[in-house]
DNA sequence: CCTATTTTTTAGACGCATCTAAAAATATAA
DNA sequence: TTATATTTTTAGATGCGTCTAAAAAATAGG
């Protein structure tokens, strides 16, 4: 079994990867997961020996398949678990996060399964991210980002790329939530700030905002 | 907050103090966590400068008002989690101990108040263990010890002292389990090995296995 | 293309929870 | 009550995951 530091580094690995064209630095590491890169180097070292990542001294790291399928296999957990305490505990989406991070590393081979079961096999979790099956296989979600959209297009609101409390209880604050059926009203070329209506509200959002809204069936 | 390492001592510290009438020895806490009597005596100076416990050398340890506090906490979160996983996720009661042992360290302020009230505020746990509710009173059960019943007397299996995997197959395999209607047929004098009789069957426990099982209702 | 800056790694340390081996205190029993 | 056995504590070590400070490598700019 793997340690929940060495959990918390493979999933930060493949969270930076999806983002991030190449392979992954020492630094931005660091940077993600709030420790030195001195930190960083040792513990890469520790999962390279493992087979978990492909790591050479300063090229930076990558996952190795089995290091992609553990990490896989942690975010499937958080998923599964914001899922139960949104639908079953009542939290607000910007309340899961936290307490997903500790129950992700809860260890048992039927565990999740049961849970899985129980909530009734859910494909996406409350920020609209896929879960992964399994087998580490992902839905796809065919959502295209809000900042792609033009003027006249309409589309459900399925995911949220930050998942934030600020950014979430920002949504709130604005009546934004996924399932929202959005109009894209006007964009701003000065800026790129999007002016949006929902079914009550007509909002103004800012670039960066709407870089971090996913869209589906649009047209 | 309180290392996973300091809430298992003070957990096991109260659970002997509810066996044992004095003070808990060294040895016997490093026997029941399968450590070294060494490292008890690391752990609970260590305790004993954040006032969870009162310890003298030599002379063992017991919990402070705030160190029981902390324990009956922590007994609560396993047993509600318990209770989550035999009535909502289908396990058996011999297989949860392990999966709460490790759910009832997670910290959040809000989870078990949320996760007690989905599951209806039950007062005792698969294995009839009372749930200490929010404030650490723990309900009362009036339950008996089968091993202190009578040739004649009925009543109603409510709970198990011994909690293992071992036992509570055992039990699966005589078909007994909680809320069984049992009557006391006799009593070896020899070696107080007891026959009783459910709906569907006679059967002869040990001393040992009498020892463990709690009826309510008896008459 | 060489120098200055930035990034990354190494070396050495620390806190936590544990261990082993040895010393000290306590309990037992002849 | 004294010698022996048992229990408990101390001293010193280890592995994990982290840190700081310094060295080494890579990168960028003149």
């Amino acid at each position: 079994m793997y340690s929940q530091a060495e959990e918390n580094y493979l999933k930060n690995i493949y969270s930076l990867q999806n983002e991030i064209n190449n392979s992954i630095s020492t630094n931005l590491l660091s940077d993600k997961m709030n420790t030195k890169p001195s930190s960083v180097t040792d513990m890469v070292k520790k999962l390279a020996m493992k087979d978990l990542v492909d790591y050479k001294k300063y090229q930076g790291v990558s996952l190795t398949e089995k290091g992609e399928k553990i990490a896989l296999n942690i975010i499937r957990k958080h998923r599964l678990w914001e899922y139960f305490l949104v639908e079953k505990l009542q939290y607000n989406w910007e309340e899961v996060h936290e307490i997903a991070e500790q129950l992700e590393h809860i260890k048992s081979d039927t565990l999740i399964a049961n849970l899985e079961s129980f909530l009734h096999f859910p494909k996406f979790d409350p920020h609209g991210d896929p879960i992964p099956d399994k087998n580490g296989r992902v839905p796809i979600s065919s959502a295209t980002c809000l900042l792609d959209l033009k003027v006249g297009n309409v589309g459900i609101l399925s995911s949220v790329k930050d998942s934030s409390k600020s950014f979430l209880s920002y949504l709130n604050k604005k009546n934004i939530a996924l399932g929202d059926r959005i109009k894209v009203i006007d964009i701003e070329d000065y800026d790129k700030s999007v002016h949006i209506e929902t079914r009550t509200h007509h909002i103004v959002l800012s670039k960066n905002v709407a870089q971090n809204l996913y869209l589906k069936h649009y047209k």
